[in-house]
Parts: C-alpha cells; structure tokens; sequence
DNA sequence: TGACAATGACTGACCAGTCAGTCATAATTA
DNA sequence: TAATTATGACTGACTGGTCAGTCATTGTCA
C-alpha cells in the first residue's frame, strides 16, 4: 500500500546536492586525478579507500574503540556502502590483516639475492629492508596491532603465525645454516633460534611504535651491533 | 514510583572521591576465611579485589571492550563500589598498570648479586628471573597490555618508559660496561645498545603470550645461545 | 544512632548494523 | 543514435542493544 512514502515525506526533494559530495570525496589521501568512469573501478576504488581508512583508524585506536562512521567519515563514504564491501566489523578487520600483510611479506621476501654476498651481507640488507619498509612506517604499528589484537582475534594469530612466523623463521633458520656451513658464523646452536637474529628488529618496531617519538632509536645502527655479535666484529673499511 | 523526582535539582554536592589510601597495612594473603570485622581492613581487601578482577579483565579483553560491570561481578562487589575506589575507567586502568609494574621492578631489580658471579652468571640471573616471573605468568600479558595501550594511553606508556625502560636499560648498560672492563665482552659497541641484551627475553613474553599455547619456546634455552653470542661458547660442565 | 560504605536500578550517550529509498550508469529497445 | 528501462551501488536516518557513570536507598560498623 505504500503509506510508507508518507511516512517519511520530507528526504524526497532534498537530494540534490548529496551527489556531489560524492565526487568531493576523493579528498581521501592523495590519489592521483582518476576520473574512474566505470562502475566496477569506482567501486574498486571505494573498497581501496574504505580500506586505507580503517587501517589508520584501527592503528589508531584498536579494534574495540574504532567507530565504522569514524572509518566511513575517512573514507568519504556511507556507512552503508562499508557494508556492501565487508560483512560485519570483525570480519573487515581480519580481512585488513590479510591483505596487508600478505604484499608485505611478498615484498621482503623477494628482495634479488645479490650474487656474491655473505651471509652477513643477506642478513642484513634483509634486515635494512624490514627496518625501513616496517619499523618506520605505518606497518610497524600494524604489527604492534598484531600483537595487540592477537589473543582476541585467534584467526588473527594463526594467520600471521602461518604466513609470517614460520616462513620468516624458516627462511632465517636457512640462512644461518648457511652461514654456518660456510664458517661464517661460529655459534651452531643459533639454528635452534631463529629467533635471536631478528629480536633486534622487532625491538625496534615496537620501541619505535611506543617510544619513537620520546627517544628514537637508530634500529640500522643497533642491528649492526648485533650482526657484529654473531658474524664476529667487523673490518672497518 | 515517582522516580520522576530523579530531577531533583538538590543534590549533595559532596563527594570529594575518598582518596583513603592510608591504610592498607592489611594482610592480604588469603581470602576466602577472612572476617575482617575492621571497616578500614574491609576496603583494602575489596580494592585489591577489585585490581584483581580488573587486570585479569583488562588483559583477557584490552581497555576498551572491557565491562566495568564484569570486573564488578568478577571482583564480588557492585559496580558503584567500583567508583569508591576509583575515579573512571581510564585512571582506573592507568592506576592498575602503575600499581602492577613497581613491584615487579623492585622484585627484579632487587634480586641478591651472588658474590663471586661473572657478568655471564648476573645476566643469566637476571634473565632467568624474568622469564619466569614474567614471560610464563600473567605479568607477560601485562606487558603486552602495555605494548596494546600504550600509543592510546601517553601517561602509561610514559610511566613505563621512565619506570622500567630506562631504568632497565640503564642497568643492563653498566652490567655490560662492567663486563667489558672485565674482558667477558669483546664487543665494546653493545654498551651502546643494551637493547640488544634483552631482546630475545622481551621476544619470548610476546611469543608466549601470542603464540605460545600452540608453540611453546623455550625462552631460558634461547638466552643461553644468545648469551653464547655475547659472552663466547660456554665450556660444556 | 549517626556516619559512612555499599548497592544496583536507572539514565543517557553511543554505536554496530539495517533497509527503504535514490540515482548514475548500463542494458535494451525503437 | 536517442529514448526507455533495469540494475545495483550508494546513502543516512533509524533501531535495538550496550555500557559508563550516577544516586537514592539500604546495610553496617563504631
């Protein structure tokens, strides 16, 4: 019977103006001018946007005390439309782990092996990489997230165990037999702890995350020391 | 009825929040059997209740998603008893995280320097009092509490850089010194990063606390290989 | 009995998730 | 090609539930 469009007589004129402030909404970060005419792009684009804004709200404030319209405002978009893309908070959150960390550990996990490097030398480009690409950027507090929102979000954890722990380790653990098979690194116990090579590291995103703003840390020249630690102090050149 | 009269614009304008933290010279071992027929004695015992289920709560769910209505019920108390202790939940959480750290940094930093101990030995101490006071109990979580709240909560994580960072860092660094000076240590750099010394102590809580039901590590076998490193192989006993 | 401790029902703000309605664009027709 | 219709992305007011904080009332000790 339609008396429901007499229930709510006074949203039909005013539109007008609502539309465009869509096209005002790439105000999020600074995408280059994309005139997006199709519809899957522009949707593409939204789900970006949605994404990128929720990373930075869910870093800044923490899965519980982030408000979708606070995502939704950063996005330029509707709450609605936050729902056409994810299925509900929890899950949108699981699913911005995912797909940051994944390129991420693409990205340092195919960094060109140099041809006649060291160990040491593997060891540390490797570790330059992750210091610049993670500890000073907006990932390192994706990780402290992580370490945050682990333990409430058990998906989360294994997630990051499976794809980053163990690979990373094993990957690590590799290297060190490596180093210690061609007598580069004396401790053959190290083996067992992969662990210890990348301590420094990850000290240093979280120092950085917490304390980096009241006492930075210099994690290249600390790593350096470390290295010196296991590879035997170093020529100076 | 008439609870109308809610309005009331007459109110007590009391209420200066009873900061009674006079005497709390109460024994506070056992709980269940406890008379406690003095008033003063009462309150402590409940306050302390109340920490209690707070920080289990806190830790178990993070600030923000936690229920001052479960700490209540888990506590044994009501919610507005909650608010004779405590001014809200933000000082709450803070004078929780303050009054949790200090002793455990008086317990560790208190522990009895053996007489005729090499740095190695003071270190290994040192660390293996930390691990198990903190890396396999409840404390652990706590620094990862702190870790998660930090950023959120500038004066906890300011007290814990002064309280315990800096202090602990200032510690190690003269251990260190002391271990040059004795020629334990060859690496003369290390003192400028004492960092390094503690990581994989700091990375075995973390690990534990995220990963460790389903991968236990063996944090006090990791800082020996890692004190390997620092101090040279140990000669097998 | 008076003073204070404790209670828990209540309030109001807040927020995740919904859905009726809108409209730019794509698809279809003439 | 232009006109017409169909689609579904998008919107944002709204709902129902939750929860921090309050305070009138009740209980307890000295």
């Amino acid at each position: 019977m339609t008396n429901v469009a007499a229930k709510n007589p006074r949203k039909i004129a005013v539109k007008a103006t609502s539309r465009r402030a869509g096209a005002k909404a790439s105000a999020r970060s600074n995408l280059p001018p994309k005139p997006a005419s199709n519809r899957a792009e522009r949707a593409a684009e939204r789900r970006g946007a949605i994404i990128e804004a929720a990373m930075d709200e869910f870093i800044a404030r923490g899965f519980a005390a982030t408000r979708l319209d606070d995502i939704a405002k950063r996005a330029g978009v509707a709450k609605g439309t936050i729902y056409l893309h994810f299925k509900d908070k929890e899950s949108m959150f699981e699913e911005l782990i995912r797909t940051a960390i994944v390129p991420l550990v693409v990205r340092l996990s195919s960094t060109p092996p140099p041809p006649g490097a060291s160990v040491r030398d593997m060891v540390e480009l490797f570790a330059q990489n992750f210091i610049k690409e993670v500890a000073s950027t907006r990932r390192g507090d994706l990780v402290r997230l992580i370490v945050a929102e682990g333990p409430r979000f058990p998906a989360v954890a294994d997630f990051y165990y499976r794809e980053v722990v163990t690979r990373g380790l094993t990957g690590m653990r590799a290297l060190i037999e490596l180093g210690i098979n061609r007598g580069e690194i004396k401790q053959k116990n190290l083996a067992q702890f992969p662990q210890i090579m990348v301590a420094p590291a990850l000290i240093a995103v979280i120092w950085q995350s917490l304390f980096g703003r009241h006492a930075p840390l210099d994690a290249i020249a600390m790593f350096r020391v470390h290295l010196d630690l296991i590879f035997g102090e170093r020529r100076m050149a």
